[in-house]
DNA sequence: AATCCGATTGGAAACGTTTCCACCTTCGCC
DNA sequence: GGCGAAGGTGGAAACGTTTCCAATCGGATT
């Protein structure tokens, strides 16, 4: 590592031209064959190249967009990554993950990033949403789309889906093959898709009558909270069917079933929401709701798109509809 | 959202004070209370906020460290991500995860991101290693700490495993659990860890007498590969035993073993690399070489923070020992 | 009462880049 | 041969911030 790096002065006096020439012959357009020549050798033997910051500076433009995420081990959001990547890159911008770590001040970590962050824009995921947050992106200096909730009334633009109808149309799935006895497994309340996936669960167990209907919160959104739960939800009485509220949690339920002697699907049926590839390959295979995270992916960058190149594009709301994909967990497959 | 942000010229302005003043008061020290008083005042009301840009390049510094990583989806990076960020978070930094995406163009990439990233310094993960990746790492601009592989002559700074002496350990254990009949399930070759791990397999396999000995190579280091690679592994004949190169083809492998009715670990015991979360609350649990993925993210930010203390401190190599953990799939436990 | 010291303040430069503007050269055309 | 246009080049400003340095002010000490 040199102890200095090259800058365009050193280039441009080493080339024995000026610094606009420079910059004309290595970047832009109007350099004539000989300068450019002349130009590119000094810089390469240099080693030089250009420094993002001076640059940004300059342009005010970075070609950096951040994708904010409360917890980059669930695989949703990685999928939802290679979705923004896809469509972004293409166009030159570089996405960068910003784990927010730990989700209690995940919030305030945010807005920090936002503000001062090396960024063009950025889609957010937010686990837990309060109103501080929301005037925060409201103000944010740069475009910022947000995945996980619908905020038509705020002006800010959104991209969600409808978790509590796929919460719905995973009970119903269950109750479709004669399963009576259900238990609902969450992830905490206090969290948007937790809030949401309780309102989807409630709204359902209003209309469908079941012999029995029982619940438990995980910590978070993890196999391990899911399996603990889930252990303390079957040692409350006996269930034949487990409704998830994502693939993770699915996957420590099934494990819990298993712990105790039953199995999946016959004895309990499990299903889990996300359709994640690790669902996907489990064994058994998860039914699960798709909530499209490529999909949704794909429209917060391309709304991050329009908003990049004109910030004041009216804030725009795209809603992706759910859909169960049966598998082997609930006796769908073989 | 504003249409232009608000400068610290625009501050100092409103608070009728000069530029330094201002920014003493905000930031530094050495400014009365009724100035500091004053210019804070002014900042809330135009909702200044610093920009990053134009600090930076004063400072040069901008308090960021990125991990470049291959492949995201893998849980292995995600924990090194959490380690990283654990050590180099309480000194002000934040990590930003750059995942190269595609694989093939991932050295290119890489350099680019170097280069022309804003960031302080990087940890790298890299999948595939060539001469120009280790010229550019150490021409880099940045300090650069590489995860995955010694590069002791080349004065470059990294924390490295034996994933080779690894195999070996797991491969011991299937033979001392009375297995002859043994299957290796690697990742690509051309990768850095494949190819350790293939040299691995090839020691244990020049010491030890198996009465059969097959491999077969998947095309990336995800759960499908290692599903199809297992399933033509498993074509060619029985075995008694399957050494995944890492947890999440050691995953798609048990799904190959029980689509032909078999079970893990009586007919076949099946072991993974890496010591992953999934891979310990997987059904049946896996055995795994943990190669200590935290205690490899937490070195190599320590590294990474004396680098980016003095640039010049001498590189610095780290290794950490492989350790077999045993459970389930292996018919360790219960 | 004069001087000195410390505490605050403002002016200005610097970080590295791009680009506007003005200037110069050269070529083509009349 | 002169004139206009076109193309290439250099000077200088600008982006937003921090910090060095000098200058001012007030109070305290001799």
């Amino acid at each position: 590592m040199t102890s200095t790096r090259a800058t365009l002065l050193q280039v441009a006096e080493r080339a024995g031209v000026s610094l606009a020439s420079t910059s004309r012959a290595l970047h832009g357009t109007g350099a004539s064959p000989a300068m450019v020549e002349r130009v590119r050798t000094a810089a390469a033997e240099l080693g030089y190249s250009a420094d993002a910051i001076g640059r940004s500076l300059r342009l005010k433009k970075t070609f950096q967009v951040a994708f904010a995420v409360a917890d980059i081990g669930n695989p949703v959001y990685v999928e939802m990554m290679r979705a923004i990547h896809e469509v972004l890159a293409p166009h030159g911008y570089r996405v960068v993950v910003m784990s927010t770590g730990d989700t209690a001040t995940s919030t305030t970590e945010l807005v920090r990033s936002l503000n001062s962050g090396f960024v063009d824009g950025m889609v957010v995921s937010p686990l837990r949403t309060d109103d501080r947050l929301i005037r925060e992106i409201q103000q944010a200096p740069v475009p910022v789309v947000v995945i996980g909730r619908a905020l038509d009334d705020r002006g800010i633009s959104s991209v969600s889906t409808d978790s509590a109808g796929g919460i719905g149309a995973a009970v119903r799935h269950l109750h479709a093959l004669g399963r009576r006895r259900v238990g609902f497994l969450n992830g905490p309340l206090d969290t948007t898709p937790g809030a949401a996936r309780q309102r989807g669960f409630d709204a359902v167990a209003g209309e469908i009558a079941f012999d029995r209907a029982d619940q438990e919160v995980a910590g978070d959104f993890t196999v391990t909270a899911g399996l603990e739960a889930a252990r303390r939800l079957l040692a409350r009485g006996k269930l034949d069917a487990l409704v998830a509220a994502n693939d993770l949690l699915a996957i420590g339920a099934i494990r819990a079933v298993r712990e105790l002697g039953l199995s999946v699907p016959e004895d309990v049926a499990v299903t889990g929401m996300d359709d994640t590839e690790i669902g996907r390959v489990f064994q058994p295979s998860l039914t699960s709701v798709s909530l499209g995270s490529t999909e949704r992916g794909r429209a917060a960058a391309r709304i991050m798109l329009r908003l990049a190149d004109d910030p004041d594009h009216a804030a725009q709301q795209i809603t992706v509809g759910p859909e169960l994909m049966v598998r082997e967990s609930t006796g769908g497959v073989r």
